[in-house]
DNA sequence: GTAAATAGTACTAAAATAGTCCTGATTAAG
DNA sequence: CTTAATCAGGACTATTTTAGTACTATTTAC
């Protein structure tokens, strides 16, 4: 539950190398090696991420990709869109009419709820605080309840 | 992206008519009849759920299920867990040392805070709030965003 | 013109989800 | 004590989604 796909967290992995050079362009082979993913996948996340104005792309020998906007400014959202389309819970939570069961379900709307919940923090975070290399992560304060930080990967 | 199963939606509706009638044990069939779910789908969901302790079961002839508690007893994160098993946004941020990238990876932490934070937000939301039938829906604030109504499925 | 890149698309493989079925255990009722 | 109704557990199949690869076309530096 609740999961990101694999790509999305590859393609956090990508934004987040890209960001750490922001002013030079790097290929997709060089991206690959540096996060030690497999080529084609790298290659398919950042045509992907190209295509939703996270990244830039220069063509041609020599070419490679930018991010496109500062590390601050691109948020979890933004990828999480890139990559898996938009955000919804549940199925019917995106739209409107479009679940057999509607009409007896009795249970609905506060999931959507939930779910605007969870898009309104996931904007707030942004590849900055993601990206462990260079920047400090600032305290997430969701519901009032403050979460520090507690140990956990690297 | 955030996407519930399919189960867990259902699995909600089923609690949710369980909850309509407290008092009552309902057969497998009887929730079935009335969630228009696949009686032996809803029979694995009860299954779960009643060794998940959501719900308490009867067996034998005019056997059949109730809820283990009050609607308002039971949270979102409740249901999620019981069938979907522990909530984790990335791969990684289930438990540490599991990622053969950790070393390279460059993010992380944030995502568990992400993790934690949603989990407390779902924490407090109950099925009474979820449930349409009986029970208005609280004012849901996270991020200090207050999100309200705004239309949405019945 | 050639080599080094990205762009686009289609395809295959793998994994997770959803759904079904069968066999066994328990209990109320006749 | 037999039968019918009902849950328990697990195995199995089908479907859908996700992940990963491959191929062809286009662009650009030298």
């Amino acid at each position: 539950m609740l999961k990101m796909t694999k790509l999305t967290d590859y393609g956090t992995m990508v934004l987040s190398f890209l960001g750490e050079n922001p002013t030079d362009t790097q290929s997709a082979a060089d991206v690959a090696r540096h996060t030690h993913l497999a080529l084609p996948t790298v290659s398919k996340l950042l045509k992907q991420m190209t295509r939703a104005g996270l990244v830039t792309s220069t063509r041609g020998s020599k070419g490679g990709y930018q991010l496109a906007r500062s590390p601050d400014e691109i948020s979890a959202a933004d990828v999480i869109d890139a990559l898996e389309g938009p955000v919804a819970i549940t199925l019917c939570s995106g739209s409107v009419g479009q679940c057999d069961l509607e009409s007896v379900c009795g249970v609905s709307s506060s999931w959507q709820k939930i779910n605007v919940a969870i898009r309104h923090a996931l904007d707030d975070i942004s590849l900055a605080n993601l990206s462990t290399t260079k920047f400090p992560t600032p305290s997430l304060n969701l519901l009032g309840i403050p979460i520090t930080h507690e140990g956990g990967n690297p």
